[in-house]
DNA sequence: AAGAACTCCTGTTGGC
DNA sequence: TGCCAACAGGAGTTCT
């Protein structure tokens, strides 16, 4: 699911209630996600205070009183819903047609007291969490040879081409690795490419060699990456399937899609006349028009 | 050693 | 209508 707009997107919405809240249970109901839940999970955890709740790439960071960081992410399908003090708890393993949401993934619940509760779901279970030192964060596996933060200072065209600089791996491919740039997934690798009129499989190298005024395209394809993820921000992030946010409310950037699912449509540029088309690469959907991004 | 393929898991969708 | 294959926003691991 979720992409570094729709990470960004939850975080907001958890900011509020989580941000000083105090952890006074915590329900475990699986001993994994993705991976095991760390040792004494809920012993670590509970009691705690929430003292900040960032972001970094696709992940959220919640800074506990203990010193230590509680890292989530939400993996493909993970969603976090908030419910005021009061509201029954869901049992799970019973159907409620009207939470909106499969009531048997709700995996792990967050009992705020007064704060509320927030709630842990994730049907395809690829979302995971682990608690880390906060002093180490940076270090720690999750984190350490993650590429640079699209909307951090690190961004520019110059580091765009020196990242991409060489190489053969095509373009769709060098921006969905999390080692060079973190936090773009699917939808955005797409819709950027789009903008920016550089064909998914060209090989990443172009950007870097490309003809016109030195590095221009590198400059333009990372400023188009700020466009996108920040206008998609203030859409409130994509719902495609299964996203929302933490309250419940819908992302409405899908609308904005220029390519993004839309195989067959004609291309939104105008007077282009072109289709938008789809190809696999490795493994994955990519959507483009061939007109506008010519190889 | 880079780059592609495979893998985890469940639910939905589209074609026959 | 039913069945089944393909596909889904991620990313670590394994192959070539």
């Amino acid at each position: 699911m979720p992409e570094l707009p729709e990470v960004e997107t939850v975080r907001r919405g958890l900011e509020p209630t989580l941000v000083g809240a105090r952890i006074e249970r915590l329900v475990v109901r699986r001993k994994d996600l993705r991976f095991p839940f760390p040792e004494r999970f809920v012993e670590r955890v509970e009691g705690q205070r929430v003292e900040a709740l960032s972001r970094r790439a696709k992940y959220l960071i919640a800074d506990l009183s203990s010193g230590e960081s509680l890292i989530m992410h939400l993996g493909m399908t993970g969603r976090f819903i908030i419910e005021a003090q009061g509201v029954a708890a869901h049992e799970p393993g019973v159907f409620y047609a009207d939470v909106g949401r499969h009531v048997i993934h709700d995996h792990v619940v967050f009992e705020l007291g007064g704060a509320g509760r927030i709630t842990y779901n994730d049907v395809r279970r690829f979302g995971f969490m682990d608690l880390v030192p906060m002093a180490g964060l940076f270090q720690s596996k999750h984190f350490a040879g993650m590429g640079i933060e699209p909307l951090g200072n690190e961004l520019s065209g110059d580091k765009l081409a020196g990242l991409f600089a060489g190489k053969a791996a095509p373009l769709k491919a060098a921006l969905l690795d999390q080692r060079l740039i973190a936090g773009l997934g699917n939808i955005y690798v797409c819709e950027a490419l789009f903008r920016a009129g550089l064909h998914p499989e060209l090989p990443a190298g172009v950007i870097a060699t490309a003809t016109g005024r030195p590095r221009a395209k590198a400059h333009e394809l990372a400023s188009i990456i700020r466009d996108v993820l920040t206008e998609a921000i203030a859409a409130g992030g994509s719902t495609l399937r299964d996203f929302a946010h933490a309250d419940g409310s819908l992302g409405y950037f899908q609308h904005a899609f220029k390519v993004y699912d839309r195989e067959g449509e004609p291309c939104v540029t105008r007077g282009c006349g072109g289709t938008v088309q789809r190809l696999v690469q490795s493994g994955r959907s990519t959507f483009f028009c061939a007109r506008c991004q010519p190889r």
